[in-house]
DNA sequence: TATGAATGAGAGTTCATTCAT
DNA sequence: TATGAATGAACTCTCATTCAT
């Protein structure tokens, strides 16, 4: 099956707000990259704007399933549904990798413009760690704090946009991924070794 | 003594860029704030990215200084300076949150244009977090860890560019700066408690 | 008899040509109105100003068809016919008078474009109007001048487009059509009640 | 004294909106005619309605001062002002005759469009030559009716926007102020010859 | 006949930058 | 030092038109 024009759009739109931001990348540079006309932006997208709003309410989506798989499951803890959701994301290939790039570095945007939806969206993601939490705060693994606030750090650890803070440091995905996991989990202090 | 040319340009772009972002805020919009023409900008910084550049410069030093400041101080442990830390930073008053705020927002862009000098001061800061880590580690106090790392997790969840993360969640700035310090400090685990 | 689907454009065109201007108007406009794909506006027109060209053929010979039919009773005197034919086309029901209003609005862009066969159509209507002029002479009752400049000063007047010069003033559509009859007889000076 | 270059900008817009009309000429065109960048016309202008809209206002204005200086005689009779406002206008050198070119072809998009200050200037215009009418029906030369009304009626032939209804008919210039005068005073009628 | 996706030229507009004064 | 007029490249967006289906 021939992929839509929609979809190219969207690819080629993801990997140019990827690699650039929203103000440095062109409707003329997504077309190209596309390999359709900037007139053929204009019939499946209202503007850049919306354009770049349904890009952020795909990838939103997709993060929410990714984290609802994960919280879904009966079997493991909320530790290691942690462990798990940020293994996925921070060693999520390439292509993935960009969706989590955009929701990084447009972070920003997000807030002041295309409100509505993708709040809600924001708010879902929220509510599913949420639910994470809560379900570690019950296992007695996770601090009794209000799990709100807690899934709100944890997500701006997550999606922290300073670039790549430790990808520069730490080379290998594994690494990140645990240094990153422990970060969230203990933070500096060496309580955790008291135990 | 009257205030400079060049330093009511900086006071007007710090404004600014803190108020909208490196694209939105246009050179005549800084002019305008600054009371002087569009030309004067430019025989005082010979162009958008350096006027930038430097007030990013300017932003760099004054946290550096700030930093230092605590960090120097021979009385108290390394935890403390890590809370006072955070509260100056948190509790910082409207102007100096302004600093804060365009360091956060467009941070982004930091490393991508206007690399040397800039990273240089990255550095710099970095390196007065190490030292307090490494005073923390030396106390025990915090994780043997590589301090160098540690201060950048640091770095990125006080600079966190998250719009706000908790500041509608929690609008007490003191309430802030410790839901923050207790993060850094025990993560969301529960071994913090056995402290 | 269903409607064909040319005419529903036709109508759909009158509508909006009449509400915007040919400028203001676009295809998609059209096509909208009229229930149809754009398409099928190029099947059915070659282009926007055939379309549009069609239109004011359309409406020109729907007032040469009114005019004529005015023209060729035998039983009235011209002044009389003349005050018909200025209520007839003043005192028009809304969907006539959309008619009237596009060639009063769109005038302009007639002579400009579309030349040919709109001009005859012009020609046409102004004979019909000079017929009636010349009845006139005969009869008396307007003055001894060139009947084809008299007919297009009046119907200059009639087709007035100045939005709607009097609509404002005179809400009454007997109103105005006595006052638009009165004008082209007798203009604004007394003579005519010296007599 | 070399001319400014808004003047300039004016002059050219002028030029190319009584030429073409405002939705054929491009603010390209303008800046071309101009011998000016695209960008120069937006630092005089904020927009192209903007600029229309001072080109509409410097037109009325211009008609304003004529028809006064005619109005304000106080030694000639209002009939014989009519006459010298007509020929004022019908036998406008080139260049004066573009702004009245400008209002009769664009006379549509002036109500539609920059109301306010435009309807003032309007109404300004209709004032004074109210006011002749009002001199013309004491001096008992024009007939008892409303003086707003007759004057709107006047205006209307004068900047009749039919592109030209008798200058293909009429080469002559005088001829052509004579005949408009004996329409407007006399309308087609034969009364008119008892005079 | 009819559709709707695609095109591309060109529109109005913005803005960092330059430069004569 | 400072100005403001001028530039031109690039931007977002529109729309008459085409064409495979």
């Amino acid at each position: 099956m021939a992929e839509s024009t929609k979809g190219r759009i969207l690819k080629a739109a993801v990997y140019m707000f990827s690699v650039y931001n929203y103000y440095t990348t062109s409707m003329a540079m997504i077309a190209e990259k596309a390999g359709v006309s900037k007139g053929t932006l204009y019939w499946h997208f209202a503007s850049k704007e919306e354009l770049f709003r349904e890009l952020l309410v795909k990838a939103a989506d997709y993060f929410i399933k990714v984290f609802k798989t994960t919280a879904q499951k009966s079997d493991i803890s909320a530790v290691e549904k942690l462990y798990e959701l940020i293994k996925l994301i921070v060693e999520a290939p390439e292509k993935k990798y960009r969706i989590k790039s955009i929701l990084s570095k447009n972070a920003q945007f997000i807030s002041q413009k295309s409100k509505e939806k993708l709040l809600e969206k924001r708010e879902e993601i929220i509510e599913v760690l949420a639910g994470i939490v809560k379900q570690g705060i019950k296992e007695k693994a996770i601090q009794d704090g209000d799990p709100h606030q807690l899934a709100i750090a944890v997500l701006a650890v997550i999606f922290n946009p300073h670039g790549s803070w430790l990808i520069d440091e730490l080379r290998d995905k594994e690494e990140q991924a645990n240094f990153i996991f422990g970060f969230i989990m203990n933070g500096i202090s060496t309580k955790g070794e008291l135990k």
